[in-house]
DNA sequence: CCTACCGATCGGTAGG
DNA sequence: CCTACCGATCGGTAGG
């Protein structure tokens, strides 16, 4: 029964936060109150106290999740035997499937980090500076191959990743291009905007 | 003395618009208090009350004044005789401008329009769109004149505009390059990889 | 998981 | 422009 019970925690806490992640997105993170997350998980306000810890909580397993994520992936392209410009491609098309496919936790890890509470807000902070580094270091290493323009990495960095986590529209417009499609256009310009 | 009153209400509502900008900016529209406005201000709460109606006002004069200069700006240059992809240049050195010089107002218009109240928000929303179909229509000229690349407009106007708000960590960062470099540097990027 | 409730803070008003 | 204050709502707790 002590297993049964604990499955069964977990799994409510990973609604919980799905249903976070969706309340957090639409309002914004201060706007949205215990009270409605309360109601689209189904409970009074109080019961959600027995899953979680805080509403502050519910913010950081939210953004860390996303940032894990990108610092794993980050490290395995790092690895790979292809030129900075295939590495920079495959980092572009993991951004833009993460912001098609994981729209709603992406986009509040994205806008939203800033209410994060100490100790997690300087952590996030410093994770995002590094994993920027690392990609502007990338661009970097593209120029000095001579197959990227001589641009400024960081420039280069930031634009790109904003251009992506514009998606936002796009996903909740009435999509008329797919999923596949928005990939392309985007790495096209992009891409396309880097090569020499 | 009318005259006078006069005068003095209007810059002293300029001066808490502008007050408003910043803070909005740094803590988000529903996090900033009419109380800490007030303290930036150098008055109590109750009194900012004898300039503006709420703090909702606040929220929409800045990001119509916003939305407004943009809507001139894109009438002006729809006139101007130049090829489409100049166009294109024309209207993001605006937007980096615009981004650069009048920061604070431009990051709270972009960030915090959805904290609008009817019918501001609708009004805001049906510029937005607006805007942006002008500006696709502008990208569309230029494929059928074979001077941009076959993309899709929507998507291109989407990841463009959302690149140059992307300028947001470079204003807040240490500033590594200058406004003017970093112009350059976007347009680079961003209309080489339009340019067919 | 609920009822009942807390202290704090919010936007805003009355009255001077 | 201030003092004094309002009703509403917030995150969160006690106790069952």
């Amino acid at each position: 029964m002590g297993r049964i019970k604990t499955i069964d925690n977990t799994s409510r806490k990973d609604f919980i936060l799905k249903k976070a992640s969706s309340l957090f997105r639409e309002k914004g993170f201060k706007s949205a109150s215990m009270r409605d997350l309360a109601e689209v998980v189904g409970v009074e306000a109080a019961s959600l106290y027995n899953h979680i810890k805080n509403k502050n909580e519910l913010l950081h397993e939210i953004c860390f999740k996303v940032a894990n994520r990108y610092n794993e992936k980050i490290e395995q392209i790092e690895a790979e035997d292809i030129s900075p410009l295939d590495k920079v491609e495959k980092l572009l098309r993991f951004h833009i499937q993460g912001m098609v496919q994981q729209f709603e936790e992406v986009y509040v890890s994205d806008r939203e980090w800033k209410y994060l509470s100490e100790p997690y807000l300087s952590n996030f902070h410093t994770q995002r500076k590094n994993y920027r580094k690392r990609f502007a270091s990338i661009i970097d290493a593209g120029i000095q191959k001579k197959e990227i323009k001589r641009v400024d990495a960081s420039t280069a960095v930031l634009i790109m990743l904003h251009a992506i986590s514009g998606i936002e529209s796009w996903h909740r417009s009435k999509q008329k291009i797919s999923g596949k499609e928005l990939e392309e256009n985007i790495i096209v310009i992009l891409v396309g905007g880097l090569k020499k």
